[in-house]
DNA sequence: GTTCTACTCGAACACTGTTCGTTCGTCAAG
DNA sequence: CTTGACGAACGAACAGTGTTCGAGTAGAAC
């Protein structure tokens, strides 16, 4: 598979011979196949010859990045860090994974795969729906650094296709037109992954501080963070600034979590209100 | 400002101890002022003693490192890059700039203070809100690469100050409650920043394709990679993917434009029904 | 004219992703 | 059982990255 130069992208849509794009969809759709029947996300079609204990393979090698991200960040995972933690050398992984992006399109898969649909129920489609966009932050949160590798991706990991499947069964059930439904999907996947990279990235400075904290003695943690905004707030000039000044406390109110169900309740609520016109 | 090793991060909020936090606040305050009153976005409070032509400054290295976003991507503006254009070495830039994180941040603080918020129009607030977000887009599209720097970041600085100060005032003209005026300030900046960068990434692997596709003659633009993406969708097995396999069309319809302007319209008109409740 | 400060910058460090050429193990053919 | 052969493994290196150190220097202040 990595033995074509020009077309091992996969689901980057980098194709440049027909040829090579029809071999693509059969290698997807039988990758998809294989999902959908109990198969784990991220294994190739051809099977495993000598699965010896100690052998290299692409999901051995996700998994580690998986891990590393959830325990070190995005940032610390480098294609020395997992061959290190698989004890060998960085060259030794790419024999199984062709780029560092298409591990991370990897880890993607991996870890989306985990996201349920239920089935629809037309009384509740919203509520499913918003119940939805929690959880798949919640498996972002869950596996920090993820989020990350998801911006520009198109969702052709077959994990993804299964998700998007059933999350369109779910808007249909609300009677959304199909315009809207296919585009829901890009955006809400959006605005989830946004928020995620987000709070990952304040996660990961934080790490950093921890370190240099507890050097000093000292904790600052987010609160103290969004104290010191309110601050700045507050001590804005009021003839410039009326609004934000008097709104200070506003501003900074609000957990991750209500923040984040606003932003869906604003999604979900303005597709209602465009669905029904 | 960079001699201070344990507080030089403007509107990061890292900041060890409270003095500190005052005289933030203070010095982001002068600059706001400074802004306000037809200062360059960017310029620090101090007035540059001895202004000679060659000299170096955070301005100089700002306004190098948009134009090379701008003409060849984010990837390729490095320290050294930007050095090289103001004919000197990376650590020389290091006096005026602590850190590439800053150096990102200035960046968007030069770039975002483009943004223009009307004064509102109580009859038309919607539609301003509408029009304001489609600006921003634009912005982020006329520099590529800057948005890449906006996740994650807290609009501390001067020039979005002023432009969060006038947008919630326009949605006060809306009647919007003074939470979700916070809220949504928060959302639909990251929504929109999410759109440009996604849109940053695929420019960016188009101008990697493009090079390797002027080698070979052939020409793959952004509408071929959709037909491939819809040529996917279609051969996907119908038994496990009715819908998608039907909504292959519906799914890759639609430019840029029509895709963000539907995410605005979810989002202002999600606003709407939530206010109005 | 001297002092002093702030800026400049060559050289280096530690790190990144990636590639080259060689070696090694294992499996199928003779 | 031997012999190829071929993919996997790997040591070493390359071209980059952000960042730091410390010596040098130009300009303003006294």
């Amino acid at each position: 598979m990595a033995s074509e130069p020009h077309s091992f992208q996969v689901g980057r849509v980098k194709v440049t011979a027909p040829e090579a794009v029809t071999e693509k969809v059969a290698e997807s759709v039988a990758a998809v196949v294989g999902q959908v029947f109990g198969g784990r996300p991220g294994a190739q079609g051809r099977a495993r010859k000598a699965p010896s204990a100690d052998r290299l393979s692409a999901d051995r090698i996700v998994e580690v990045a998986v891990d590393q991200m959830r325990e070190r960040g995005y940032d610390a995972v480098t294609m020395r860090s997992i061959a290190k933690e698989l004890g060998t050398g960085p060259a030794s992984l790419y024999a199984h994974v062709a780029n560092r992006a298409e591990l991370d399109q990897l880890v993607v898969g991996w870890v989306c795969g985990q996201w349920q649909v239920p089935d629809p129920d037309p009384e509740h489609w919203d509520d499913q729906l918003r119940d939805c966009l929690k959880d798949m932050l919640a498996i972002y949160r869950a596996n920090p650094g993820v989020a990350r590798c998801t911006l520009g991706m198109i969702p052709l990991q077959p994990g993804l296709l299964v998700t998007v499947e059933r999350l369109i069964a779910l808007l249909k059930a609300g009677d959304v037109p199909d315009q809207y439904c296919a585009w829901f999907t890009d955006v809400s996947a959006l605005y989830v992954a946004s928020v995620a990279v987000e709070e990952d990235i304040w996660r990961e400075r934080h790490r950093g501080q921890d370190a240099d904290e507890s050097a000093t003695g000292e904790h600052l943690d987010e609160d103290a963070a969004i104290d010191q905004v309110r601050q700045v707030f507050e001590s804005l000039p009021a003839e410039h600034f009326p609004l934000l000044r008097s709104m200070a406390a506003t501003m900074t109110t609000g957990s991750a979590d209500e923040r984040f169900g606003f932003g869906v309740d604003l999604l979900v609520g303005g597709l209602k209100a465009l669905s029904e016109r």
